[in-house]
DNA sequence: TTCACTGCAAAACGTTTGCAAACAG
DNA sequence: CTGTTTGCAAACGTTTTGCAGTGAA
């Protein structure tokens, strides 16, 4: 599945209007975004820009957003999604102290995949990567 | 956090019953579990044992052996977690299609912690690996 | 004029918790 | 006895949905 360029988007695909004022405002927030925020973080700072937004509106723009490839999901643990503006397979490191969450990219993962496909015997389509550590400012040592 | 074997667990650490009746019953019903089962599952599994047991029961009692060591939590996406008797650190691969949850183990992983490490500046804990692809029953060619 | 999208509220889902009663040591 | 655990029901946090009304092409 490849990305859709947001002027695909805007244009419209046959049938609706795509790239409505939420939606932009949505996917503003989240490339304006330092860090990875949840859904409750961006309603919150979509509401901002866009006062009367809904809550509802903000979680169904995340999903558009997200099939259309123009923002990343990333669910770790059964806590609330975050959002990523980097829409590029990367990987993730976690802090399990203060819980920031960072991007990164190990080259290493292409080949990776076709190991992980052999030892499962399934047909690869996509890897994930976390690591689970301490962040450089709760590091101690 | 060094496992603790089920002997030590029996004796009690200090206080409570520890392994009870209902807790070791969740724990064989994730051990004779072919496959990954949700908490859910295991609920419906562990009633047939003890037609007693609460759905809430069921859940302190998951969670009182992942923190025990005795069972290990897999969590991905948004979707219940699914539990699995194998408590050592391996890798998942996850079938799109039907949803297939296998275990498998990469050699590679604890050189690769280094390299996530040295990416993401974080001091490594532990590394989550999975594949998404089809299994080899929903892998068309 | 059409049809997708919005906003609201309610529902759905997985999971946790408060509490009184039951139980094990 | 004492303190932990249970079962129940209710609450919780996150996400989705039904539906009437709005708004853009």
């Amino acid at each position: 599945m490849r990305n859709q360029s947001e002027e695909q988007i805007r244009a419209g695909r046959g049938g609706g209007t795509a790239l409505t004022q939420q939606r932009k405002v949505v996917l503003e927030v989240v490339q304006a975004s330092a860090g990875h925020p949840t859904a409750a973080e961006v309603f919150e700072a979509a509401r901002k820009l866009l006062p009367k937004i809904s809550y509802a509106t903000v979680y169904n723009s995340l999903r558009y957003l997200k099939e259309a490839g123009l923002v990343h999901e990333i669910t770790f643990g059964n806590s609330a999604s975050r959002y990523d503006r980097e829409t590029e397979r990367h990987d993730h490191a976690i802090c399990k102290e203060c819980g920031e969450l960072v991007d990164f990219n190990l080259p290493e993962t292409s080949s990776l995949m076709l190991s992980a496909a052999e030892h499962s015997r399934f047909k690869p389509e996509s890897i994930h990567l976390t690591l689970v550590g301490l962040c450089p400012r709760c590091r101690t040592d």
